[in-house]
DNA sequence: CGAATTTGACCTGCGC
DNA sequence: GCGCAGGTCAAATTCG
């Protein structure tokens, strides 16, 4: 409801110079932002964030954004504020430590090329489950304890080859029951659902990314 | 037995 | 420069 504008917009023009986040009740008789999130556990959908983050790369502007402008939602503040912190690419590339042959290649070589950060989109899922069914099929490669949260982030990659999207799931610490998800990058290939259900592939993907 | 997950180590960036 | 926190890797383990 309140965000299809923005959420149209971010299709729209592509110039993701900035986040957003909208609330919509589970009273909202509106559907959910994603025409497709229908499918699997995004019924669910009770709260959605929309998370447009800059990269130096998508906004030319003379003084991109540093920061997500996360005022419309203050609560949410705390959870993905600190964790927009810019990352190099070297980190991208090949992260920690290289156990094969790892006297020769410790990471060091890999000069930091201008940062590329991709696109993020989160959202807040009132669920039970951490992991929601978008489509795509996605590979845990790490987890990790949070300060101030008991509750671990989970990091899932796309396995499609080619594709390094990738997304956090984690739950709100103030209400466990609350998944909050971040994806990160953009899709080169439509989500992995069944054939026949093509159409409906092709909505989420052009929605998504 | 291959694929997926777990988990500890290690890397990078940031704040002090 | 150091320590901390977040993020990633990959060997080990578990699962289907």
């Amino acid at each position: 409801m309140h965000n299809h504008g923005l959420l149209e917009n971010y299709h729209q023009d592509n110039s993701i110079s900035q986040m957003g986040f909208y609330v919509h009740g589970s009273s909202s008789s509106s559907p959910p932002p994603a025409p497709n999130w229908t499918f699997g556990y995004l019924q669910s959908l009770t709260t959605t964030i929309t998370d447009h983050i800059s990269t130096e790369t998508f906004s030319s502007s003379p003084s991109p954004p540093k920061h997500i402008d996360i005022s419309t939602s203050s609560h949410l503040q705390d959870f993905d504020g600190p964790s927009v912190q810019p990352r190099s690419s070297s980190s991208w590339q090949k992260g920690g430590n290289n156990h094969v042959g790892v006297g020769a290649m410790k990471m060091k070589k890999v000069k930091l090329r201008k940062k590329v950060r991709e696109p993020r989109f989160c959202f807040k899922t009132l669920s039970n489950v951490d992991v929601l069914d978008d489509g795509y099929k996605w590979r845990k490669y790490g987890q990790k304890v949070v300060k101030n949260t008991q509750h671990p982030r989970s990091y899932y990659r796309c396995t499609q080859d080619n594709c390094r999207v990738k997304k956090r799931v984690e739950r709100l610490a103030e209400d466990p029951r609350m998944v909050i998800t971040t994806y990160e990058g953009r899709h080169v290939h439509s989500p992995l659902l069944d054939l026949e259900n093509s159409e409906a592939s092709t909505q989420l993907n052009n929605f998504f990314w």
